[in-house]
DNA sequence: GATGAATGAGATTTCATTCAT
DNA sequence: CATGAATGAAATCTCATTCAT
């Protein structure tokens, strides 16, 4: 068996593994054992539990990634506008995250298992944010402002976005009756945020004071 | 040294070393010393590392419910309406956890640690959301509407809002340069989602087509 | 209130408790909440878990062998052969284990719990084993029999009666329905090896060959 | 090195082990190190301690019933009766407790360690009273006596003979000097039960009252 | 006389990791 | 290429025992 379809099974073994049981609780002997292989090859593969971790948080990474920049970018018709592109991606987002809830969960767990493969997660969220802003930027010039946002509010505008789908993802995933289609919890993101943002497009800011 | 003492240096260390290493990789010894007493004290006292880790997520939510609920009830001259409650609840919130990072690190930690844990902070995020629900149908009425957010939706609503707020709260914690002040984070959240939600209010539904 | 009332209601606890658990597994926290004392209590009273086990031993080994002579040697009218001295001695020694079953299973289990305890416990073999011996001695005479037993023949004999009366009072303590009397356990004994005795005594000897 | 002939190496220092130490004071260290193995190991073959416990007890009885049965049935000629089948019964027994000590220390300590293991000595005992009674059953037959013992009676019986060959063998063992051979162990404990019971055979009972 | 507070030492058990074949 | 056999290190937890008051 050629190696990178062991190597296949591992990785699915360990994705499943640590979603089920988290980083520290899922153990080696599990993996190699639902990866049908024996434990020594496991390490000559993929040399440690952190580097087997690593390796899993980067496949689904890479995947997610993928998804949510094809479902902004692609699409027949090319799609017209940013807040298009946004809702797309948002859709494709939801989708991804519903049909591999064991990569996803591997991936929200990551984050809160420490230095190393916290990084890796501020890695995704970075070029996520990064797609968002750019977005919004174009949002912003298709609605005739040219008045940029400042940096600093785009990124707080976008963690708070990314932080909200987040939680909706794990949410709908959580969910055993009715569970929501991803295009509905796509609209529910975009009911909450996407006027807001328009306002503050226009220049618009909410203030405490009336 | 009486026993209220000890057992709030005992928390304080279990918290501090949750916060830090996440509830596996924190050890017995290393909070024990930390604590400045043996081990078997802190046996004595909290039972075992489950339980002990279920006292310190307690205290935290308790603390952290306490902070919101007061911010948005309390403060002279008592609010007006539910916008200015809302604000001033975030505004808490977020004073809080900037205040308490540790203590926040572990409510945020607990959620992926399992089943015991994740349902104290299920809990939590329960009374949280029944409070901001609470708030909405108000801002409702203020807003001179007698048409209620279906049930549904106002708990998509609700998750992606806490959601949101979480995210901020770990990301502005974790900002090393420019800590952006409780109040200008809170901002960025009402900025962010406030506006949407008064066009909801209003009737008003986001839809992909147009 | 005084210490020997004290010391007795320590006693009494731990007795219960090793005859429970064993001796190892006894925790002295356990006993001193049974006596309804203060743990550095039994430490100034008792010395030691050794000490106080060993405690407990006596004093129940007092008790029964007591009880055995006394049901021997006394009675009215005083009993007039060996045969009649015996068979009150096991009818004493049944109805004592029955009486005081946790006692017993304290001396019982001491037997197999180490050197300093196994000590204790043969020390109260060797007492019975010499009453037995007496008896077996003077129901030789009784018989008109001047040849005596081979020292050797009367010890093994003597562990023989001993351990059959051991375990037939552990049987008996442990059988849930129909408890036999402590008479009745007595007289299976006595069908079981008086007769033999009563035969060697008049110089018979069992022998494989026919 | 084969799994089997390690597992065999880790029971030996177990058996010896709890022989020495009784089941709580041995520790899974000192085993491990007289087994010459690693502890992991032995949990990784053996599970836990308590297993370990067991599968000594399983072990041992296995070897000692199997000596028992096969002493009282095999052997050249044929014996021709139950006396002479009891006799060789009992000789196997103390055969074999001599030769295996540690074996049989750790069967008669096994029966005073909790519920897990008294059951499994109580399943020995109740093999070779079994037997016993077989035994006793058809000496009743060769006797010409067609009155069978009350059911009652001969648990009694087969007890105290269990009782009498264990503390026996526990003597026998115990001595320092001059070790009495199997065959005379045997003989006394014959010489002490065996016309007894033929009288009851024959229909005699002892009572008190002359 | 009596105890609340505290601990040193050691128990069982698990896990990531590596040879020897 | 692949594995059965094996372990060093460390985790949680318990217990007999003692001060300071």
């Amino acid at each position: 068996m050629p190696r990178e379809v062991r190597e296949r099974q591992m990785l699915d073994a360990a994705v499943a593994g640590f979603a089920r049981h988290g980083y520290q609780a899922a153990s080696m002997d599990d993996i190699a054992e639902e990866a049908g292989v024996s434990k020594p090859l496991v390490y000559l593969y993929l040399k440690s539990k952190e580097d087997l971790f690593t390796a899993c948080i980067r496949r689904e990474r890479a995947a997610l990634v993928a998804a949510v920049r094809g479902g902004a970018g692609g699409g027949e018709p090319q799609p017209a506008d940013a807040e298009q592109q946004l809702w797309r991606g948002l859709c494709a987002f939801f989708a991804h995250t519903a049909a591999r809830p064991d990569g996803w969960s591997v991936l929200h767990r990551a984050d809160t298992q420490g230095e190393p493969f916290a990084r890796e997660i501020a890695g995704m969220r970075a070029e996520i944010t990064e797609l968002v802003t750019l977005l919004l930027g174009r949002a912003a010039v298709d609605a005739g402002c040219d008045e940029k946002f400042a940096e600093r509010e785009v990124s707080g505008l976008a963690h708070a976005m990314v932080g909200a789908a987040e939680s909706l993802a794990v949410w709908a995933n959580s969910r055993t009756d009715a569970v929501p289609s991803p295009k509905e919890t796509a609209a529910t993101l975009m009911n909450f945020c996407w006027t807001g943002m328009g306002q503050m497009i226009k220049g618009a800011r909410w203030s405490p004071h009336r």
